[in-house]
Formats: C-alpha cells, structure tokens, sequence
DNA sequence: ATAGTAATGCGAATCGTTATCATTTGCAAC
DNA sequence: GTTGCAAATGATAACGATTCGCATTACTAT
C-alpha cells in the first residue's frame, strides 16, 4: 500500500504524492519530467500544480525514493529508485533511455578516484548516441 | 598567435574572443562556468557582457575549440577543447574538478552500447566525492 | 467532529541562458 | 588611411526550468 510506503519514510500520505508515486511506478522505463508528470496527471483529471509535483520530488529524492538526472538535455528526469544502481544511454533522436550496469566500470571508477584522492559519494555516466529504432538511423 | 587561432576556425579575430580564450588558456585546470569568466574579466578592466561571452562560448563549442560540461551543479562549465578525451572527479566540497582518462572503461563502454543497439556519438562520465583538500574532509 | 500542523495551489520570483535590436567594430576594397 | 558594410557586441527583455511566499486546504491525532 502507498500510503505505508510514504510513511515509512517519514512523509504524509497526500494525494498528490500517492498520485505522483503511482504515475512513476506505471510509466514504461520511468524516466519522467516533472513536466511530463504534471501533463499525465492533468489526463487523468487531476488538477496538482506543478510546483507540488517539484516538491514532491524533491521530498522523495530526499527520501531515497526516487532518483533525479540530468541528462543534457533542460529538464531534469526522474526515476524510481530500485535500489539497484545502474547507468544510462541515452538516445539523442528519441530521446530513449536504457539502463545498464557494468561491475567491472564500477571497481576501476573506485580505483581511479582513490588515486585521485578522492571519496566518492555518487557517479553519473551517460552515454549519448543514436539507438535502432526506425526513425532515429533510418 | 590568438588572430590566427581564431581565424583558422573561420570566427573574426575580435577583442572579446580573444580575451575570452586568454582566459581559458590561463585558467589553472580550466573548468569555468559563464558568470566565472565574467568575473575574471570585469577584474581585468574588460567590460564585455555577459550575453557575449555566452556567445562566444557556444560559437567556440560549435568549432571545437571548447567543451560544455554540466555537472550536476547549475550552470555549465567550460574547457578549451584539448584533443585528449577526458572524464571527470568532481568535489561536491569545493567544486575542484580533477580530469582522467582510462581506456579500459571507455572501451567497455562502446561494448556496452553495442549490445543496446546504440551508436554511441559521446558520453559524459563524472565521479562525484570529496577530495583530500583540508575542509573537504577535515 | 475539531484543532493544529503540515501540505497544497497559485502566482511571483529566481537562475542560467538566449533572443532582440540599436550601436559599434573588424576588415576588405578603394 | 578612409570608407562601407556585414558581422559582432552590449543592454535589456524574454525564456524555460525550478523555487519561493503566502493564503487556503487537507491530514492525522485527539
């Protein structure tokens, strides 16, 4: 039940972040806009603003709920955190985002930064290209 | 010489755009962001605004004399375009931005998105942490 | 049901960036 | 060197994405 998934992290259960949690866990890949978000909603008749949808996000990134990236492209993406951490393609036609994960990356990403001296918290890889659907080589 | 430098990539030889490459071959490890190089300027006696160094910026990235990152910070930083591919450590501290390259994982990389069915045209790989400097860590 | 606090909706504000347009500059022909 | 003209600049308005402020509304424990 949402409304236990939402306290169990310490937030309230309202209606816009049931409604806002319901659309990331049906979308295909889920990789969402607020914008998008707030268009969906509006389909299915219910009017949230879209400065809610942003802090409910916000709050559910906090909460380790879901992930923001920010591709390049202007508007950030969201994404339901599994718990299992993966990387992106990114299709720069379509706009397609697969998801992969790559252990061998991850231990020399860890190496490399301890060389460097550093302590790393988070990575971002994105790899940018044109994937096979028709339209995007064609 | 800065007139050749510029002319060879078919950009007109004018102050702003010299100046605003001095400053990037100047700049220590060369990762400013628009507002950054503004600064430089202005503390320089150079009066050029800021929707010109914008300009610039984006004319430089389309002749490849510089690359446009966007670190999960919010604005872009710019590098001058080295010919030597390079990813990137970036203290979420201090903001120090520490530059590698590893072949083997680039190399994974283009694999990867092989099996997706992609066509990989560039990728963006950033390691965030904390760095060794005293106040990032101490 | 009711109170009290936290969450929402609206619109204004902000931030980084880009567009508009009148003015200035670089550069090539005289 | 001057002149002319296209291209570049500066100031400011506009823009898209996101956040803020505040009056109103909705949860939840009583």
């Amino acid at each position: 039940m949402k409304n236990e998934h939402l306290k169990r992290v310490g937030l309230k259960s309202t209606l816009p972040r049931i409604k806002i949690l319901e659309i990331l866990e049906l979308s295909e890949n889920s990789h969402l806009s607020a914008e998008e978000i707030y268009q969906i909603l509006h389909d299915h008749e219910e009017d949230i603003g879209l400065a809610t949808i942003y802090r409910v996000l916000t709050q559910f990134e906090s909460a380790n709920l879901v992930r923001r990236h920010h591709f390049d492209e202007g508007q950030a993406k969201f994404e339901l955190e599994t718990g299992k951490h993966h990387d992106h393609l990114v299709c720069i036609r379509c706009g397609k985002v697969v998801e992969f994960h790559d252990q061998t990356i991850e231990d020399t990403q860890k190496l490399i930064a301890q060389e460097k001296g550093f302590n790393i918290t988070d990575h971002a890889m994105v790899l940018y290209g044109i994937c096979d659907n028709q339209g995007c080589n064609g």
